[in-house]
DNA sequence: GTACACATATATCGGTCCGATATACTCGTC
DNA sequence: GACGAGTATATCGGACCGATATATGTGTAC
């Protein structure tokens, strides 16, 4: 979400529009790259939300027109809600975890825990996914697709190792040891079975 | 683009929206969840442009309502179209590379070698940018941010090292070798700079 | 000193895809 | 013969994108 990312910014310091977009695709290194046609509509709607407001008289000096933004108290508590806010286990997924993870300084250990857990095992849950399929392929003589699967299945498997290391490291650094009765749980497959049930 | 994946598959037999959307999901497993709200939308859009029409009578026999397409003529030049064209150098280029390596088996040795090559000029330029973007933040003490960036130079390298791999793969299996003067030369930027120039 | 290219800055448009949801039919099974 | 699970099509609002329009400031080459 940019709503996440915008906030976060303005968290630190006040900024207009063009430099939240250089930050962003900056900071993030060609990760990823923000577009004006989302920017500019999600400041305007998170103003009229009142979860940032402007900066008064920032443009006056200058001369230029310059829209500088500051985050409100009632956006700060938008942005630690956006920051929990449990995935909706979509593709997109990915960046919205990245933009998540620029700003997890911003929430205690236990709860950092927590969410780096979730998403290993939604991960994790992905790659026994990318393995059922490449079983399943085994027949099919297409390099590609094969080599396709392959690799995401590289991928997705560093990136679970990935995940593991930054929890363990956190473990370490804080001492916490894993909720025995807790553990490889928070599966949105396994989640979707409890609320039916 | 869905429409590429669509046209792909209806190019090995006809189906329809329901299967489509199993196969899609199924083959790349778990790698990309088709939507039915861009699905059942695009479909209708290929019949309206005459790329894929309904196969007639197949809903009789079953007695349930189900549309079976297959793809035109016209929709087998659509299909060889969107596979060569060239990348609007996005985030989702990534989803889209992949959909269009699921139908390599397609184009001729030299077209995907050139559109292997064309991705991996682009990696190696994202590659550079988060380098650079890791060097500018040398100061940060944020953990994350730091593990983030790091993160994604690891992957984006394994992503080049595996395209370079597959160039190769392909010049060994048909003996072409690489245009010394057009190597290394597709990158977004030099085309930006050739256009202008 | 001024013309011209380039960066800054805000804004809007159309389009693609998504998740959620509605609706209805089919089939096994208890 | 009820009922739940799977099959199948369809639509809706929303997020984000690329392209584009429209200014203003800034460096620099002549």
């Amino acid at each position: 979400m940019l709503e996440l990312a915008i906030l976060g910014l303005l968290k630190e310091r006040p900024m207009h529009g063009y430099q939240l977009s250089r930050e962003l695709t900056g900071q993030l290194g060609g990760l990823w790259k923000v577009s004006y046609g989302s920017l500019y509509p999600t400041l305007k709607r998170l103003e009229r939300e009142g979860a940032v407001e402007q900066v008064p008289g920032t443009s006056a000096g200058t001369g230029r027109k310059r829209l500088v933004y500051r985050i409100t108290p009632s956006g700060e508590q938008l942005f630690l809600k956006l920051l929990e806010e449990p995935p909706s286990d979509t593709q997109a997924e990915d960046a919205r975890f990245r933009i998540r993870l620029a700003f997890f300084r911003y929430l205690p250990p236990e709860t950092r825990i927590r969410l780096l857990d979730r998403r290993r095992a939604a991960l994790a849950e992905r790659l026994e996914a990318v393995k059922a399929a490449i079983a399943a392929a085994a027949g099919v003589e297409d390099d590609y697709q094969r080599a396709l699967m392959e690799h995401g299945r590289a991928a997705t498997e560093a990136d679970v190792a990935w995940l593991a290391g930054l929890i363990q490291q956190e473990r370490t650094k804080y001492g916490i040891t894993a909720p025995v009765g807790q553990r490889r749980r928070a599966s949105a497959t396994l989640r979707r079975k409890e609320r039916t049930a």
